[in-house]
DNA sequence: CAAGGGTGTTACTCAAGAGTAACACCTCAT
DNA sequence: ATGAGGTGTTACTCTTGAGTAACACCCTTG
């Protein structure tokens, strides 16, 4: 996104102000840039509380501006969680296709999709305020999450069999680590001080080996032996 | 609305309709009650999509009523607020109280948290939706809120320091199994499938051992994992 | 049987914010 | 230059929903 482009750059928003050149290329960054501010207004202060407005002035523009790239506000949260389930089935899929233990898909899936998450456009996407698509929109995603859904659980499931991991709900399972994964967009600012792929790995370690209880578990009585 | 008549339990929501004996003490079970079913609708469809019309015919009665109970609509969301950041207090502290090893108070605040937050007051609770309060309110939710977030940090300092665990940041590791308890609210519904303690039990198994990888991590000679 | 406090209603006000109409400017190809 | 198409604005409309005023109906207690 940011380019070598000489001079210009007279917003914080990328691809806003820098026309790049032809008409329908241009469009679609605009639009981009567009999903990118509104997600993160989204996820920062919540769908009802941030007016088309205070995403018109984040572009330095005027809300009318705005419906020329997107219908109307529910479209812009419609492709923020497109853009989520998105980023997740990617992660999943490239699970698939680089290992072969269901164990290590399930570690593979879920640094793939924190590191997605975090990445510059996933800081916008928004993984609550679900209840605020439309009915139809709704229908769309969670039909998608339904099926990631399913593939991870059979994921956990073909590693109990496979005697990688102690036998569990599946069900349970996902959820647990879905849920700390979707509630990382509440706490990661970009430019914190902790990088996307440092979340990414750290928590993929804490979905496969959860706190890590040391081998022989120190006594109440405490004693520490050797880290 | 003929009322007194002995069979009474005319509404769904308990506590409303069967009017409690003396004047003051109705006025709280009656607070209580709009405050549980407007957080359970805010939970379901979220603050701004829940009108006080709705929560009013949820007990049927209209939106006027309300207002002898409440100050207005942020206040019930405060409320719900302060009830969950209590329930967590509520389990951290029993924790302190009832067991002395670090990782073992995590789990006690973990499924005494998770407890509370499936009983029947907690699933009127939202934890999502923090940026629809006031910034008054706010202020004094996240300072709560900040301060569990310490001694939970400090617990897993200790559990580090005691070798009960493998050394770890305890920052991400609170975020992480932070994040999975408050999206229970998410998908969890009274009622269904699943019990309460048994999410508790289960997610709590996985904060403390994640999806835990069996020793040799191969054959499906798994040992007896007794309930 | 009044009187008064509590319970509940209908019928409003009022602000905010999504969405639109209409116009004004720029720039580029002919 | 000129008109066409894209860029951007100001100044609206209209709906929704929070909050309120004002009244009507009990019950209880003297």
């Amino acid at each position: 996104m940011s380019e070598g482009v000489p001079g210009k750059d007279r917003n914080l928003i990328a691809g806003w102000h820098d026309a790049p050149a032809r008409a329908s290329e241009r469009r679609e960054t605009r639009r981009r840039a567009l999903i990118l501010a509104a997600g993160r207004a989204f996820g920062r202060r919540g769908f009802h509380n941030t007016t088309l407005d205070d995403i018109a002035a984040q572009l330095s523009v005027t809300k009318p501006m705005l419906y020329r790239y997107v219908r109307n506000k529910h479209e812009i949260l419609y492709e923020c969680h497109r853009i989520a389930v998105g980023m997740a089935e990617e992660a999943y899929e490239e699970a698939l296709r680089q290992v072969e233990s269901p164990l290590e898909r399930i570690r593979r899936f879920s640094e793939g999709y924190i590191t997605r998450m975090t990445s510059e456009l996933g800081t916008c996407v928004v993984l609550t305020e679900y209840y605020s698509m439309t009915p139809e929109h709704n229908e769309l995603i969670e039909r998608r999450r339904r099926v990631l859904d399913a593939g991870l659980r059979q994921l956990v499931q073909q590693a109990v069999d496979a005697g990688e991991i102690e036998p569990c709900d599946p069900k349970l399972a996902v959820f647990f680590f879905m849920g700390a994964i979707n509630n990382i967009n509440r706490w990661f600012t970009e430019g914190g001080p902790l990088a996307g792929e440092e979340i990414a790995v750290v928590f993929s370690n804490h979905i496969i080996n959860g706190l890590r209880p040391t081998r022989e578990g120190a006594r109440p009585g405490r004693e520490a032996s050797g880290a």
